[in-house]
DNA sequence: AAGCAATAG
DNA sequence: GGTTCTATTGCTT
């Protein structure tokens, strides 16, 4: 866990605009999946700066979650240990020279009365972070993990009919920071998606700190990169919006490659081998160069970050795609020991599945060997598919006997890499499930629809669990609008480069007394947890399936489960756009592309490209769409390797998303009741 | 499908 | 960049 700081040490405060032509956006933007909605308009827009994007970042996440756990380490410094390393710590902490990532001997020197917290076991880190993800999502379903403790979430839509429903934008404001701006300097009313950002950032910090009982900060812009960027700006316990105009600012501010997210430290060095060293100097470099260097799409996607465009969508997360438990150690060199650490790890991975209620396919062992060079490098693994009824075992509770049948594989798989006859010497071990599947739904016919919806019934059952009560309080936020002190970690720390930002002062939270519970909020709907303009849209068929019995009660038991991908491909559609030529038609965006969802027929040239600016692509990154898009179509194969012709329900939604539902990983395919509706209630429409 | 590299917190 | 314990995506075979 890493709340890093960003030290931004001063730049040249460079000029942003221009530059239109080149930015072509992350090429998964481009991708015909990503860019959604088959039968839309294209919209020829450099970026879509329409968009508001959100990203949420607990302050010192771990140690909070322990002070939580137990209020008396509130005010004492506090450090979270992993084996010998500080991983976070709290501010009381922080103020006495502990870092993160420090050595529990160093911070110990720095602070002796330091207290400390083991925090190997992720169990309560994992559940409380889920609670962040499903109280977001209760608000909007496009909602993107990060880690455990940061979450993106597109609000586009949300903020539209808030905008919609609002007579005059002159009674605009910005909560929070501006950056790069003093409050009498910003116009919210030239700014009007951001400053409505701004309240629904705020509103969502104030339902996770009432609800969740966690501070963090929250970055408010018009893509996640920025939003990233812009989120760190002002901590702990702050948010902050990223103008556009200030775009050329914060990544000005940088102070070195690695800052920018997305670029690692092995391609700094390859950049660094070209002579770039400074975000100027990637956003100065020819292109060519680049391309030459580290191919063509991924050129121009660093290149674009270097400028702060990134078309890059917030992908739902859902439910996660594999689950994993590890243990490192100073020096593992006996088949003893290793057969013991297995079963261990195996009986809380075991446990962790069987909550999750899916049925794992492929089991994974890795191991690390001790090496003077490169030792924390180098894992090696080895895979083998789990037979079903092991698989079987695991998911019926059976945990004994699942861990039992599941060590002869373990074995199997460690005599693949290790030889035994030979010494050996382990600093590593970790267990992992993957391909996760959703319990196979009885009915025969068309089964991939009918998985596609009952299988979120199931996942994630544990972490979604406590979210329950929330769901019907969400809507609550909106009206919240009691401020009051509580001040805890309420220091204001300007950035370290020079920036004249005017904050509203140690930010203060709104209080509780506004999070009276949900009362009855529950409409009643043909199928009741069904958007009713996505259900009008669906075949016939299906509509009748959503209200069989079976489904019906599958949901009932389920409430907490919300979001819908269809719903989110509605939004999708509005603001996800192939990009390319620097035509700007922002006032136009929104209306169009409605509702075209179960249109998209079968054409497998995606129809959501326009072919003018496919041909303004480059050749090589034109050659690269086109080997995309042709592995798009087995990508369709649902296990039983049936197209189903009607299954095209999937059809105009993005790779990722294609691939969770058909392969049927995950949570995320369930219909809530108007979230976001029910939360713009109050002041949308 | 398998294994690994890169990136992330 | 290096600690830990995860998790995801994309490349290569």
């Amino acid at each position: 866990m890493n709340l890093s700081e960003r030290d931004d040490s001063d730049g040249e405060v460079e000029e942003d605009e221009s530059e239109w032509k080149t930015c072509f956006g992350d090429s998964a933007a481009v991708r015909p999946a990503t860019a959604a909605a088959a039968s839309g308009p294209v919209i020829k827009s450099p970026e879509s700066t329409h968009r508001v994007i959100l990203h949420f970042d607990l302050d010192c996440f771990y140690a909070q979650v322990e002070m939580i756990r137990n209020p008396e380490l509130r005010d004492v410094p506090l450090g979270v240990q992993q084996k010998y390393i500080i991983v976070t710590c709290n501010y009381v902490a922080r103020e006495r020279g502990v870092t993160k990532l420090m050595s529990v001997t160093g911070a110990k020197e720095k602070c002796p009365e330091l207290v400390l917290v083991k925090g190997e076991d992720l169990t309560h880190y994992r559940e409380m972070s889920y609670k962040v993800t499903d109280l977001l999502l209760s608000y909007c379903p496009l909602v993107e993990r990060l880690g455990f403790d940061e979450n993106f979430v597109d609000v586009t839509e949300m903020v539209e009919q808030r905008l919609a429903g609002m007579s005059e934008t002159d009674s605009l404001s910005f909560k929070g920071n501006v950056f790069n701006h003093s409050s009498a300097d910003a116009n919210a009313s030239h700014h009007p998606r951001l400053a409505i950002g701004s309240h629904i950032a705020a509103e969502m910090r104030d339902a996770i700190r009432s609800k969740i009982g966690l501070t963090g900060c929250a970055g408010i812009a018009t893509n996640k990169l920025l939003a990233k960027l812009v989120s760190g700006t002002f901590k702990p316990n702050q948010q902050t919006v990223l103008l556009q105009e200030n775009v050329g600012d914060i990544m000005g501010c940088l102070s070195g490659l690695r800052k920018v997210p997305g670029l690692g430290h092995q391609t700094a060095k390859r950049l660094q081998a070209l002579g770039l060293v400074s975000v100027k100097d990637l956003q100065l470099c020819p292109l060519g160069d680049l391309a030459r260097e580290l191919g063509g799409t991924t050129a121009q996607r660093l290149r674009n970050l270097a400028l702060g465009i990134d078309e890059s969508a917030v992908t739902p997360t859902g439910a996660p795609q594999s689950l994993s438990d590890e243990d490192s150690f100073k020096k593992m060199c006996s088949v003893k020991e290793v057969m013991a650490k297995i079963r261990e790890l195996l009986g809380s991975l075991v446990e962790r599945m069987h909550k999750d209620g899916r049925q794992p396919q492929t089991f994974r062992l890795t191991i690390r060997r001790f090496s003077a060079t490169n030792k924390w490098l180098s894992r090696e693994s080895r895979q083998a598919p789990i037979p079903g009824a092991v698989g079987q075992k695991i998911i019926s509770g059976n945990i004994e006997d699942g861990v039992s049948q599941l060590v002869p594989l373990a074995v199997k798989l460690f005599h693949k890499m290790v030889d035994c006859s030979a010494a050996f010497h382990l600093t590593l071990i970790n267990v992992c499930f993957s391909n996760l599947q959703s319990r196979a739904p009885p009915a025969s016919g068309k089964g991939a629809i009918t998985s596609f919806f009952t299988q979120s019934a199931s996942p994630r059952k544990s972490q979604t669990s406590s979210v329950q009560s929330q769901n019907n309080s969400a809507q609550n936020a909106d009206s919240c609008l009691l401020d009051h002190q509580i001040s805890e970690c309420s220091r204001n720390v300007p950035p370290k480069g020079q920036m004249t930002c005017k904050s509203e002062q140690p930010e203060e939270t709104s209080e509780a007394s506004c999070s009276t519970g949900g009362i009855n909020s529950d409409k009643t709907k043909p199928p009741p947890q069904v958007d009713p303009e996505v259900f009008r849209l669906l075949p016939e068929e299906i509509q009748k399936e959503l209200l069989s019995p079976y489904y019906l009660n599958s949901l009932q038991s389920h409430m907490s489960k919300n979001d819908s991908s269809m719903k989110a491909d509605k939004s999708r559609m509005n603001h996800q756009q192939p990009a390319g030529i620097p035509v700007i038609h922002e006032e136009n965006v929104m209306e169009q592309g409605n509702l075209s969802l179960p249109q998209s027929s079968d054409c497998n040239f995606p129809g959501n490209v326009d072919p003018e600016v496919f041909s303004e692509l480059p050749p090589d990154v034109q050659k690269e769409l086109m080997s995309e898009w042709k592995q798009q179509n087995p990508v369709l194969k649902t296990p039983s390797s049936r197209k189903t012709g009607k299954g095209s329900l999937s059809k105009g939604k993005d790779r990722k998303a294609e691939g969770r539902s058909s392969q049927s990983n995950n949570l995320l395919k369930y219909f809530k009741p108007g979230s976001t509706k029910q939360h713009d209630g109050g002041l949308g429409l």
